[in-house]
DNA sequence: AGAGGCAAATTTGTATCCAAAAGAAAGCAA
DNA sequence: TTGCTTTCTTTTGGATACAAATTTGCCTCT
């Protein structure tokens, strides 16, 4: 089993994605420690661990709080995250693609070729693509060759659409949603020639473009369907 | 008296940075616990936080190594630091400056002109430079509208020329510095002007050159003069 | 001499206990 | 009734005790 305060941390920090723990409410080590049946210690560090993602917050002596998550947040947060991968697009232009990493972003980019060219159930195409498009990002912001990048961004990927497992679909536009996902592989090939040409420029802007898409649905977001990534997923997705 | 694990914090975090504890050395919990004359608890949430700031590295069995700061090291921190002042920029300048904000930066950008302008023992013109220099990189940061990127900022701030009040002179050269103060203070001047402008693109570019310009002295790193800062400094300065 | 395995030691995670700090509340006096 | 002080409760930080996991070194057997 996973240790303990993993497992805390698990828990809290669904039941506060979940809307379980409304904002505003408090939370005290002694209170969760009791609540999942563990002691104040490990406890202690999950709520640690849950302020340094911003999920809480702490007030010298009442305990934490549920912090609220707006859509200002998160919008905030894409800007963040579009900053960061930005850079490393950047980054890995100037420094040129390994070999594997060339191959890792090509293979990613088949794969959610092959999904859009296919017609099978939805749900296992969105999982598909999702994988595909975790490879993609998690590939160019591990191995730009600035491995602070994907460190900092680790550290504020809690938010829902900040993560990059995290993608949404709007279930009653199907036709809709598999244009939108056109689009994004289409940013991917832009993106992947634009590092293999070495167009530093061009890598940076268009990944912040493509970053920034993610905004065009925070309107979705609060209670529209999320689907969460599958197996190979990044550190901190809130899932478990 | 400050917390004991801030004051474990504080002091592994300067032998580390001084030198005293060479890259590759193990520590772990009950080896600081017994050589500050504390328990383990502190102990580890300082190794954890010291962790977080990447200074030291955890292997699985083995407890911690103290991590080997490179000048490329420095060069990437500096980098992201230079993407979260640019989106920070560009943030303000969009959303536009609050009277307090326009009232603190123009206080800083004349602290440095008089300093500029007076004539007095060096050390203390670079102090009060030094504390210009912060509250002019603190306010955009902290007030431009997105918190978020203080706060990941902060998460990243603990290499020397990475940390708002770090500032490096090189004695030999007092003219030559004082002239690279002079150019940092009319980027200063810049910038300010691009805010009050609501100038997008070119708070953002003139914000990214200017954060880069420490890049020029890394080569200075290790082994130089380094000047720390004043009274106001940032949360996470290195010293204590 | 090498392989395998056992045991001691290091390390880490968790539980519990104690004390200090900070709020909240109650009581007392004017 | 109001304001101040004192006490009580909540919360947190730190210390220590305990157990599980992992490593390392040693020892034996072939």
């Amino acid at each position: 089993m996973a240790s303990s305060v993993e497992h805390v941390l698990a828990v809290i920090r669904r039941q506060i994605l979940n809307g379980d723990r409304p904002p505003g409410e408090k939370i005290s080590e002694a209170a969760i420690a009791a609540e999942l049946g563990v002691s104040r210690t490990p406890a202690r560090t999950a709520l640690a661990a849950l302020q340094a993602e911003g999920l809480i917050e702490k007030r010298k002596g009442r305990g934490f709080t549920i912090r609220s998550i707006s859509t200002a947040d998160v919008e905030k947060s894409i800007a963040v995250r579009a900053a960061l991968e930005a850079l490393a697009a950047a980054t890995m232009a100037q420094t040129g693609m390994s070999p594997e990493v060339e191959a890792d972003l090509s293979r990613s980019i088949k794969m959610s070729e092959d999904m859009l060219a296919g017609d099978g159930p939805v749900a296992s195409q969105l999982e598909l693509y999702q994988e595909a498009n975790i490879l993609f990002h998690e590939t160019i912001m591990k191995r730009c060759g600035n491995e602070l990048i994907a460190h900092t961004f680790e550290r504020i990927a809690m938010l829902p659409l900040t993560s990059l497992g995290s993608l949404m679909f709007k279930a009653t536009e199907p036709r809709r949603e598999r244009m939108r996902l056109t689009v994004g592989h289409s940013q991917h090939v832009i993106i992947f020639d634009a590092l293999k040409k070495r167009d530093v420029a061009r890598a940076e802007a268009m990944m912040r473009e493509h970053s920034h898409a993610a905004l065009n649905y925070s309107d979705l977001f609060v209670r529209e369907v999320v689907v969460d990534g599958p197996g190979k997923k990044p550190e901190l997705a809130w899932d478990d």
